[in-house]
DNA sequence: GCACTATATGCAAACTAGTTGCGTTTGTCA
DNA sequence: TGACAAACGCAACTAGTTTGCATATAGTGC
Protein backbone atom coordinates (compact mmCIF):
# COMPACT_ATOMS: atom_id res chain seq x y z
CA UNK A 1 0.00 0.00 0.00
CA UNK A 2 1.85 3.65 -1.35
CA UNK A 3 1.20 6.63 0.21
CA UNK A 4 -0.80 7.71 -2.89
CA UNK A 5 -3.47 4.91 -2.41
CA UNK A 6 -3.73 5.25 1.22
CA UNK A 7 -5.28 8.95 0.44
CA UNK A 8 -7.66 7.81 -2.60
CA UNK A 9 -8.85 5.50 0.44
CA UNK A 10 -8.95 8.30 2.87
CA UNK A 11 -10.87 10.43 0.46
CA UNK A 12 -13.51 7.88 -0.96
CA UNK A 13 -14.12 7.83 2.83
CA UNK A 14 -15.11 10.96 3.12
CA UNK A 15 -11.69 11.93 5.41
CA UNK A 16 -9.87 15.38 3.86
CA UNK A 17 -6.19 14.90 3.17
CA UNK A 18 -4.41 18.17 4.68
CA UNK A 19 -0.71 18.70 4.00
CA UNK A 20 -0.10 17.21 7.46
CA UNK A 21 -1.84 14.21 6.63
CA UNK A 22 -0.34 13.54 3.55
CA UNK A 23 3.18 13.94 4.73
CA UNK A 24 2.68 11.50 7.86
CA UNK A 25 1.36 9.22 5.17
CA UNK A 26 4.27 9.53 3.00
CA UNK A 27 6.94 9.06 6.07
CA UNK A 28 5.40 5.62 7.37
CA UNK A 29 4.93 4.67 3.28
CA UNK A 30 8.73 4.88 2.54
CA UNK A 31 10.36 3.23 5.89
CA UNK A 32 9.87 -0.39 8.04
CA UNK A 33 10.96 1.12 11.00
CA UNK A 34 8.60 1.82 13.66
CA UNK A 35 8.36 5.30 14.39
CA UNK A 36 7.43 7.68 17.91
CA UNK A 37 5.26 10.51 17.29
CA UNK A 38 8.80 12.68 18.32
CA UNK A 39 10.28 10.90 15.03
CA UNK A 40 7.64 12.05 13.19
CA UNK A 41 7.57 15.73 14.14
CA UNK A 42 11.06 15.98 13.53
CA UNK A 43 10.69 14.33 10.07
CA UNK A 44 8.09 16.87 9.44
CA UNK A 45 10.06 19.85 10.87
CA UNK A 46 13.13 18.78 8.35
CA UNK A 47 10.95 18.66 5.26
CA UNK A 48 10.13 22.21 5.85
CA UNK A 49 6.43 21.13 7.06
CA UNK A 50 6.26 21.68 10.93
CA UNK A 51 3.29 21.12 12.55
CA UNK A 52 2.38 21.26 16.47
CA UNK A 53 2.58 17.91 18.37
CA UNK A 54 -0.97 17.81 18.79
CA UNK A 55 -1.61 17.76 15.16
CA UNK A 56 0.75 14.51 15.26
CA UNK A 57 -0.60 12.46 18.12
CA UNK A 58 -3.76 13.10 16.58
CA UNK A 59 -3.01 12.46 13.61
CA UNK A 60 -1.40 9.04 14.70
CA UNK A 61 -4.34 8.23 16.31
CA UNK A 62 -6.68 8.89 13.27
CA UNK A 63 -3.93 6.73 11.46
CA UNK A 64 -4.37 3.53 13.99
CA UNK A 65 -8.08 3.85 13.84
CA UNK A 66 -8.37 3.80 9.97
CA UNK A 67 -5.93 0.72 10.63
CA UNK A 68 -3.17 2.23 8.25
CA UNK A 69 -0.99 2.22 11.11
CA UNK A 70 -0.14 -0.37 14.06
CA UNK A 71 1.13 0.19 17.26
CA UNK A 72 4.72 -1.69 17.98
CA UNK A 73 5.07 -2.97 21.52
CA UNK A 74 8.78 -2.23 21.86
CA UNK A 75 10.89 -0.24 24.89
CA UNK A 76 8.26 0.78 27.62
CA UNK A 77 7.38 4.42 27.83
CA UNK A 78 6.94 5.49 23.91
CA UNK A 79 4.34 4.37 22.06
CA UNK A 80 6.68 3.30 18.37
CA UNK A 81 3.88 3.30 15.47
CA UNK A 82 4.63 1.42 11.66
CA UNK A 83 2.82 1.17 8.73
CA UNK A 84 -0.15 -2.04 8.71
CA UNK A 85 0.50 -2.82 5.45
CA UNK A 86 3.54 -4.96 6.61
CA UNK A 87 3.31 -8.76 6.91
CA UNK A 88 3.37 -9.54 10.61
CA UNK A 89 6.42 -9.51 11.97
CA UNK A 90 8.79 -8.97 15.22
CA UNK A 91 11.81 -6.73 15.86
CA UNK A 92 15.43 -6.66 16.91
CA UNK A 93 16.35 -3.72 19.29
CA UNK A 94 19.97 -2.95 19.37
CA UNK A 95 20.22 -1.78 23.38
CA UNK A 96 23.47 0.33 22.70
CA UNK A 97 22.52 2.27 19.29
CA UNK A 98 18.56 2.01 19.80
CA UNK A 99 18.03 1.01 16.26
CA UNK A 100 15.37 -1.20 15.78
CA UNK A 101 15.66 -4.05 12.62
CA UNK A 102 12.37 -6.12 11.35
CA UNK A 103 12.89 -9.77 11.52
CA UNK A 104 10.08 -12.21 9.81
CA UNK A 105 9.86 -15.24 11.99
CA UNK A 106 8.13 -17.56 10.23
CA UNK A 107 9.74 -20.57 11.57
CA UNK A 108 8.28 -19.15 15.33
CA UNK A 109 5.02 -18.68 14.49
CA UNK A 110 3.89 -21.91 14.49
CA UNK A 111 5.19 -22.55 17.59
CA UNK A 112 3.54 -19.32 18.98
CA UNK A 113 0.12 -20.64 17.56
CA UNK A 114 0.51 -23.85 19.02
CA UNK A 115 1.48 -22.25 22.87
CA UNK A 116 -1.61 -20.13 21.99
CA UNK A 117 -3.62 -23.10 21.23
CA UNK A 118 -2.56 -24.55 24.48
CA UNK A 119 -3.37 -22.03 26.92
CA UNK A 120 -6.66 -21.45 25.74
CA UNK A 121 -7.23 -24.80 27.02
CA UNK A 122 -5.27 -24.78 30.20
CA UNK A 123 -5.83 -21.50 31.13
CA UNK A 124 -9.40 -20.41 29.85
CA UNK A 125 -7.54 -17.41 27.70
CA UNK A 126 -8.48 -16.11 23.96
CA UNK A 127 -5.25 -14.70 22.28
CA UNK A 128 -5.98 -12.47 19.57
CA UNK A 129 -2.43 -10.73 19.31
CA UNK A 130 1.11 -11.24 20.33
CA UNK A 131 4.31 -9.50 20.95
CA UNK A 132 7.91 -10.38 19.95
CA UNK A 133 10.96 -8.55 20.41
CA UNK A 134 14.53 -9.55 20.87
CA UNK A 135 16.90 -7.02 22.50
CA UNK A 136 20.84 -7.47 21.71
CA UNK A 137 23.39 -5.54 19.79
CA UNK A 138 23.87 -4.91 16.26
CA UNK A 139 26.75 -6.02 14.21
CA UNK A 140 28.50 -2.33 14.83
CA UNK A 141 27.35 -2.42 18.39
CA UNK A 142 29.21 -5.90 19.34
CA UNK B 1 14.77 -16.49 46.97
CA UNK B 2 12.77 -15.91 49.88
CA UNK B 3 12.61 -12.14 51.87
CA UNK B 4 15.03 -13.14 54.41
CA UNK B 5 17.56 -14.71 51.91
CA UNK B 6 17.25 -11.34 49.95
CA UNK B 7 17.45 -8.76 53.00
CA UNK B 8 20.42 -11.28 54.34
CA UNK B 9 22.25 -10.89 51.31
CA UNK B 10 21.63 -6.98 51.14
CA UNK B 11 22.90 -7.00 54.25
CA UNK B 12 26.08 -8.70 53.23
CA UNK B 13 26.88 -5.89 50.84
CA UNK B 14 26.40 -2.95 53.20
CA UNK B 15 23.10 -2.42 52.49
CA UNK B 16 20.52 -0.89 55.04
CA UNK B 17 17.23 -2.71 55.69
CA UNK B 18 14.70 0.36 55.79
CA UNK B 19 11.30 -0.50 56.76
CA UNK B 20 10.04 0.20 53.25
CA UNK B 21 12.95 -2.08 51.82
CA UNK B 22 11.65 -4.29 53.72
CA UNK B 23 8.17 -4.63 53.28
CA UNK B 24 8.80 -4.26 49.02
CA UNK B 25 11.13 -6.86 49.23
CA UNK B 26 8.37 -8.86 51.11
CA UNK B 27 5.66 -7.64 48.41
CA UNK B 28 8.00 -9.41 45.64
CA UNK B 29 8.29 -12.26 47.01
CA UNK B 30 4.82 -13.17 48.09
CA UNK B 31 3.38 -12.67 44.45
CA UNK B 32 4.91 -13.87 40.51
CA UNK B 33 2.41 -10.77 39.36
CA UNK B 34 4.48 -8.65 37.67
CA UNK B 35 3.39 -5.02 39.65
CA UNK B 36 3.80 -1.54 39.06
CA UNK B 37 5.27 1.68 41.39
CA UNK B 38 1.24 2.58 42.15
CA UNK B 39 0.69 -0.93 42.81
CA UNK B 40 3.54 -0.94 45.70
CA UNK B 41 2.61 2.16 46.81
CA UNK B 42 -1.05 1.38 47.55
CA UNK B 43 -0.13 -2.03 48.62
CA UNK B 44 2.34 0.03 51.01
CA UNK B 45 -0.45 2.36 52.30
CA UNK B 46 -2.89 -1.17 53.34
CA UNK B 47 -0.08 -2.73 55.30
CA UNK B 48 0.12 0.21 57.41
CA UNK B 49 3.37 1.58 56.26
CA UNK B 50 2.89 4.49 53.79
CA UNK B 51 5.78 6.02 52.35
CA UNK B 52 6.61 8.66 49.60
CA UNK B 53 6.05 7.85 45.82
CA UNK B 54 9.56 9.21 45.50
CA UNK B 55 10.84 6.48 47.90
CA UNK B 56 8.87 3.45 45.82
CA UNK B 57 10.67 4.60 42.78
CA UNK B 58 13.90 4.39 44.00
CA UNK B 59 13.62 1.36 45.26
CA UNK B 60 12.69 -0.08 42.41
CA UNK B 61 15.24 0.56 40.67
CA UNK B 62 17.60 0.21 43.78
CA UNK B 63 16.34 -3.36 43.84
CA UNK B 64 16.32 -3.87 39.87
CA UNK B 65 20.48 -2.64 40.37
CA UNK B 66 20.67 -5.38 42.65
CA UNK B 67 19.27 -7.88 40.11
CA UNK B 68 16.97 -8.95 42.37
CA UNK B 69 13.49 -7.54 40.85
CA UNK B 70 13.60 -7.44 37.15
CA UNK B 71 11.34 -5.40 34.55
CA UNK B 72 8.98 -6.56 32.42
CA UNK B 73 7.91 -5.02 28.91
CA UNK B 74 4.22 -5.22 29.07
CA UNK B 75 1.71 -2.48 27.87
CA UNK B 76 3.58 0.79 26.86
CA UNK B 77 3.31 3.79 29.21
CA UNK B 78 3.93 1.97 32.82
CA UNK B 79 6.99 0.07 33.78
CA UNK B 80 6.08 -3.25 35.51
CA UNK B 81 8.58 -4.67 37.83
CA UNK B 82 8.50 -8.83 39.05
CA UNK B 83 11.13 -10.62 41.16
CA UNK B 84 13.96 -11.76 39.47
CA UNK B 85 14.13 -15.07 40.96
CA UNK B 86 11.71 -16.97 39.10
CA UNK B 87 12.37 -18.64 36.18
CA UNK B 88 11.95 -17.16 32.64
CA UNK B 89 8.64 -17.19 31.15
CA UNK B 90 5.99 -15.12 29.34
CA UNK B 91 2.44 -13.10 29.91
CA UNK B 92 -0.62 -13.44 29.26
CA UNK B 93 -2.77 -9.93 29.56
CA UNK B 94 -6.00 -9.43 29.33
CA UNK B 95 -7.31 -6.33 27.53
CA UNK B 96 -10.54 -6.15 29.26
CA UNK B 97 -9.58 -6.74 33.29
CA UNK B 98 -5.78 -5.95 32.41
CA UNK B 99 -4.77 -8.92 34.85
CA UNK B 100 -1.52 -10.65 34.06
CA UNK B 101 -1.09 -14.14 33.87
CA UNK B 102 2.33 -15.71 33.82
CA UNK B 103 3.09 -18.40 31.54
CA UNK B 104 5.85 -20.93 30.94
CA UNK B 105 6.43 -21.30 27.58
CA UNK B 106 9.32 -24.37 27.55
CA UNK B 107 8.16 -25.59 24.19
CA UNK B 108 8.84 -22.12 22.70
CA UNK B 109 11.65 -21.56 23.90
CA UNK B 110 13.51 -23.63 21.80
CA UNK B 111 12.19 -22.47 18.57
CA UNK B 112 13.33 -18.84 19.79
CA UNK B 113 16.68 -20.27 20.34
CA UNK B 114 16.88 -21.80 16.73
CA UNK B 115 15.35 -18.13 15.69
CA UNK B 116 18.19 -15.92 17.58
CA UNK B 117 21.10 -17.88 16.11
CA UNK B 118 19.81 -17.32 12.81
CA UNK B 119 19.23 -13.92 13.17
CA UNK B 120 22.91 -13.98 14.68
CA UNK B 121 24.43 -15.24 11.63
CA UNK B 122 21.80 -13.17 8.77
CA UNK B 123 22.01 -10.37 10.82
CA UNK B 124 25.03 -10.00 12.68
CA UNK B 125 23.00 -8.93 15.82
CA UNK B 126 23.62 -11.18 18.99
CA UNK B 127 20.30 -11.21 20.96
CA UNK B 128 20.81 -11.34 24.95
CA UNK B 129 17.11 -11.12 25.99
CA UNK B 130 13.73 -10.95 24.37
CA UNK B 131 10.30 -10.00 25.41
CA UNK B 132 7.10 -12.33 24.49
CA UNK B 133 3.88 -11.27 25.39
CA UNK B 134 0.30 -12.58 24.67
CA UNK B 135 -2.73 -10.20 24.30
CA UNK B 136 -6.53 -11.46 24.19
CA UNK B 137 -9.29 -12.41 27.09
CA UNK B 138 -9.18 -14.25 29.73
CA UNK B 139 -11.79 -16.81 30.98
CA UNK B 140 -13.87 -13.98 32.79
CA UNK B 141 -13.57 -11.46 30.06
CA UNK B 142 -14.49 -13.63 27.00
C1' DG C 1 21.55 3.46 75.56
C1' DC C 2 23.99 7.48 72.88
C1' DA C 3 26.36 9.66 69.31
C1' DC C 4 28.01 9.56 64.58
C1' DT C 5 27.59 9.21 59.67
C1' DA C 6 26.20 7.67 55.50
C1' DT C 7 22.04 5.92 53.56
C1' DA C 8 17.36 6.28 52.86
C1' DT C 9 13.33 9.32 52.96
C1' DG C 10 9.95 13.19 52.19
C1' DC C 11 8.64 17.08 49.86
C1' DA C 12 8.33 20.17 46.19
C1' DA C 13 9.42 21.10 41.77
C1' DA C 14 10.72 19.59 37.15
C1' DC C 15 10.36 16.61 33.29
C1' DT C 16 8.39 13.66 29.45
C1' DA C 17 4.92 11.57 26.78
C1' DG C 18 0.56 12.15 25.81
C1' DT C 19 -4.34 14.44 26.19
C1' DT C 20 -8.06 17.95 26.21
C1' DG C 21 -10.79 22.31 25.42
C1' DC C 22 -11.47 25.82 22.59
C1' DG C 23 -11.05 29.22 19.21
C1' DT C 24 -9.05 29.61 14.37
C1' DT C 25 -7.75 27.88 9.85
C1' DT C 26 -8.38 25.16 5.86
C1' DG C 27 -9.85 21.30 2.66
C1' DT C 28 -13.75 19.96 0.20
C1' DC C 29 -17.79 20.51 -2.29
C1' DA C 30 -21.75 22.94 -3.91
C1' DT D 1 -16.32 31.78 -4.14
C1' DG D 2 -18.71 30.77 0.08
C1' DA D 3 -20.29 27.45 3.66
C1' DC D 4 -19.07 24.30 7.03
C1' DA D 5 -17.15 20.48 9.17
C1' DA D 6 -12.65 18.58 9.63
C1' DA D 7 -8.17 19.56 10.93
C1' DC D 8 -5.13 22.63 13.38
C1' DG D 9 -2.48 25.48 16.97
C1' DC D 10 -2.07 26.89 21.39
C1' DA D 11 -2.14 26.63 26.17
C1' DA D 12 -3.25 24.20 29.95
C1' DC D 13 -3.56 19.68 31.93
C1' DT D 14 -2.53 14.76 33.28
C1' DA D 15 0.11 10.54 34.63
C1' DG D 16 4.29 8.42 35.33
C1' DT D 17 8.77 9.26 36.57
C1' DT D 18 12.97 11.97 38.08
C1' DT D 19 15.84 15.34 40.65
C1' DG D 20 17.65 18.55 44.35
C1' DC D 21 17.92 19.32 48.78
C1' DA D 22 16.96 19.22 53.56
C1' DT D 23 15.63 15.84 57.24
C1' DA D 24 15.21 11.29 59.37
C1' DT D 25 17.02 6.86 60.46
C1' DA D 26 19.66 2.21 60.16
C1' DG D 27 23.78 0.44 61.41
C1' DT D 28 28.26 0.95 63.68
C1' DG D 29 31.12 1.84 67.56
C1' DC D 30 31.42 3.62 72.21
MN1 LIG E 1 4.63 -13.13 15.46
MN1 LIG F 1 11.03 -16.76 26.63
ZN1 LIG G 1 23.62 -0.89 17.65
ZN1 LIG H 1 -10.07 -10.29 31.93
Amino acid sequence: MNAQSVTTHLRTLGHRISRAREAIIEIFSSTTKPLTAIDVLLTLEKVGLPVNKTTVYRELEFLLAQHLLQEVQIESGIIHYESAAQDHHHHLICQTCKQIVAVDPKEIEQGIDKLARRVRINEGFTISDHSLEFYGHCAHCQ
